[in-house]
DNA sequence: TGCTAACCGAGACGGTACGTCCTGTCTTCCC
DNA sequence: GGGAAGACAGGACGTACCGTCTCGGTTAGCA
């Protein structure tokens, strides 16, 4: 099925230059990470970066995918109290923001988004994608206990939340205290009656 | 007192500048836009840029200032009518940015945000200060008539609506039918009860 | 004594290479001759030239030995007069020169010089050697009939005529009618008086 | 006339380049001599090599005109006695030549006129044109004075000395001790006596 | 007949250099 | 002294080859 003449790709090779980038992206951000730096601390040629990656941006993107990337951690588990579970959630997401770097890698891979079409849905799917994903099942389930009104936009309420958390980032705005649970206040009671 | 020797600085050429940065950055992004670029579709000399601006950025931030971008229209007028309101608006402003060319513009500004902080917040400042404004405005009439409960967060409350335009944009996602209303309707609901 | 065992060169392999690096020398020049190019036109792996050639040089090299690349035709035979002879060889000298392609050759071999003092040697011995060999014969011959005087250099001589023509080349200059014939009369005019 | 708007070339820029150029060259020969070597040593970015010449071909041209090479000396002076003045010329050629780096010198000069038609002309032009012009001058006075035939062609003359030089230097072959006085007595007896 | 060695195609690999593009600074002349 | 033009040092881009190195798959002689 697969051509499988010739030299085979190194993984290791795939693997040292993701953790390059990784660790450039996080370092620099994504203006001032180049490939010739990425190929530089992988110990690689650069040619051998751009025999499997179309561009930086690519590159960057599998990175993300492997995992080479600090991502906030998944969401609590459902306790039964929504207003509860996702204040917590919210905090855990600010908070990973806090932390230096985060912040830095979050606009730079905004940045990336903006290059290619296809790059960005792919890392939006990578970065968001599970955050997204876990927060409308636990706001599902909070449908099904009969705490949020049926007919409820679950996709809107899950745009307006990690939104929130997006635009204060890119815009550099300080998060006041009580922000979080502010934010999830509003979305949750919204849910709850219509 | 002030010193005004010399020859003072040509307005036709800051203008001149200023159209070709938004001219350039609609067409290109900010990735691919460069002070050259600039220069020469200004009829410009470069070092006429950097005598004046601290970098591309400063540009940019300048140009979106000078109004040389478009950008989506200030809020419709209050009717009384909270929900229907804020939903016209959020309608305008998905329909803005279904225009060709706005989308890349908001993705290039997003960029262009993650180069230098002081240039950031000016640069949100401009773009999405007005909105913010207007919007927080509305919401506030909206308490004072008694359709926004008193305790209710309305800085939160626009983040979300905000965030969850930048998020729908930056991730390149489709904007489905109901989309805004949803938004508005899960917000609106939630400052009215808490 | 020597173990054959293992699979044996491949001769057509071999031939194709020498082929391939011929056609190529004689269309872009020695300086634009790559490795992978005659790789890929004679349908062999990169692999298989290096385990046989130390260098690009070395292949040329061999390409001619084997007469993969036209080279002026031996020297006429001995009629008996000297001059006339000498005047028809270095005529065909030129006319070979003449046809396009060949004087791209002969630079390109002289460009191939440049790189390894010991490809050099045998690159020149295996081009020049030949007609250098048949001309210090006819001139010995020459000699012998008392057409030339006894002491004369006929090394030096052979060097006044091959490095004329190659001097031509190198230069570009275009070579004037009646100009072969001049070498030769001046050589031979030189030889037969002291 | 001349467009003399933006800032003038700079002199002590073009300078560096050529000195650098030369030193490499002689150093490492043409195949090894890199335009960033150049640039780097010369201190100057690598455009602005690009800038005023279009090859690295070119700029050794231009580093040989400026003469940042060394080149064999001017011919002796007309002592009246042809054999003698060219006799002690060809040896200084040839003793020039023993000089560690400059048969690697002659034979780099050889490989960039492979690379282009127009630089070749130029660069032969300026190498051993002077070397030609002094040597027919020199012929052409024997000539006159009666040493030399009427009808004798000078050129070919010329072209076999020289090229006698550039074959034995290309072909790395050894010079014989005598071989250049010998080379002058075939081409100066031919000369004398048709 | 199966073992072992060497060949062969393909092509990935670490590198070097290419020639282009752009940045931010500078220098000159013109107004 | 502002401004157009454009040279400058520096540095990243993406491409082309270099010479080396695995791969799977052949093709011989030897056992």
């Amino acid at each position: 099925m697969s051509d499988k003449r010739g030299r085979p790709r190194d993984q290791a090779v795939r693997a040292a230059i993701l953790t390059a980038t990784g660790e450039l992206l996080t370092e620099r951000g994504y203006e001032r990470l180049s490939v010739e730096a990425i190929a530089g601390r992988a110990g690689v040629g650069k040619q051998t970066i751009y025999r499997w990656w179309r561009s930086k941006a690519a590159v960057v993107c599998e990175a993300v995918a492997a995992g080479q990337l600090p991502l906030p951690s998944a969401p609590p588990p459902d306790t039964g109290e929504l207003g509860a579970d996702l204040r917590s959630w919210m905090r855990e997401q600010f908070e990973w923001l806090a932390a230096p770097g985060h912040t830095a890698l979050v606009r730079a891979l905004a940045a990336a988004s903006s290059d290619d079409a296809g790059d960005t849905e792919r890392l939006h799917e990578l970065i968001t994608g599970p955050s997204r994903e876990h927060l409308i099942g636990r706001l599902r389930a909070g449908a099904a206990a009969g705490r949020v009104r049926a007919d409820a936009d679950l996709e809107a309420a899950a745009d307006a939340l990690l939104g929130a958390v997006l635009y204060r980032v890119l815009a550099r705005a300080p998060i006041p205290p009580g922000h979080p649970e502010a934010l999830v206040d509003v979305v949750v009671a919204g849910l709850r009656s219509g």
